[in-house]
DNA sequence: ACTCCATTTTGTAACCTTTACAATCTGATA
DNA sequence: TATCAGATTGTAAAGGTTACAAAATGGAGT
């Protein structure tokens, strides 16, 4: 808890009870959850949490450029607090969304068709290897 | 205006002016639509066209591979006719969603870290050509 | 051309995530 | 301990998408 609690000081965010347990579940399951998993998992330990205190956190952790967003579909913002570069599945089996550790030729271009490029994001659809495993491939 | 009759019965979608004059927007116009931008603009030509309508067309066009989703962000999706693989950049200046055309190593690989691959997204964040241009670089 | 009927379109309301806002609370500082 | 800017909470509003039922329509068969 120390952990968080030097993140936050460090980048002169204000410590609360809250932001550090939000810290924590991102930093403690890098599932890529939502704002709603984030807030019903939360409550159990807080009943009185609020869920706008969980937009408010991931805003402002996101700023601070601790936290990045993934928009694998409409309605459904997913965070992830494991800010080095690397791609994302969305599994059409079990609806996980998995890191993708890759060489992409993009991260380290700065421009691309005369355009400039300031951040890269891979989304692939597909199945995930457990699926696969499972139903035979 | 044929051509589009003639791809609405080749996929086996019945044909209506309402699904003529959606494909041929989105076939005319490589603008990255949203739901709202098609609508709003039909419906000069249309009074009566319903928004339900164009969220029916676009699902029976995707169904049928006419018509690929773009999530660049939550609560806005854009659409795009043009289904030959591309990536885009949204600009961060003007808001354009523009066409990037990559050399992609992953549009060919089938697999990816044990994970079967189906579809490949690449969603650029930064500034395009025309914005760098105007502001100075 | 007419009839028929499955499909489509329309209008409205519901849904769901996110954002706005004001009142209350909190915690760092003096 | 008193203060007060900033954080949290609860509620409401916003905005895009989906659900649904009634009305309209396209196209096959006559
Ligand atoms: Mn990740
Ligand atoms: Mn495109
Ligand atoms: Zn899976
Ligand atoms: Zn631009």
């Amino acid at each position: 808890m120390e952990k968080y609690l030097k993140i936050l000081r460090e980048h002169g965010i204000k410590v609360t009870p809250q932001r550090l347990e939000i810290l924590r579940f991102l930093d403690t399951h890098h599932t890529h959850p939502t704002a709603d998993e984030i807030y019903h998992e939360l409550r159990k330990k807080n009943p009185a949490l609020s869920k706008t205190t969980i937009y408010n956190t991931i805003q402002s952790l996101t700023d601070h450029g601790l936290l990045h967003t993934l928009n694998f579909r409409t309605h459904e913002a997913r965070f992830d607090s494991v800010i080095n570069h690397h791609h994302h599945l969305l599994c059409s089996e079990c609806g996980k969304v998995i890191d993708i550790e890759v060489e992409c030729p993009f991260t380290k271009e700065k421009i691309a068709g005369g355009h400039r490029i300031d951040e890269v994001h891979g989304y692939f659809r597909g199945v995930c290897k457990d699926c696969l495993g499972i139903g035979g491939k």
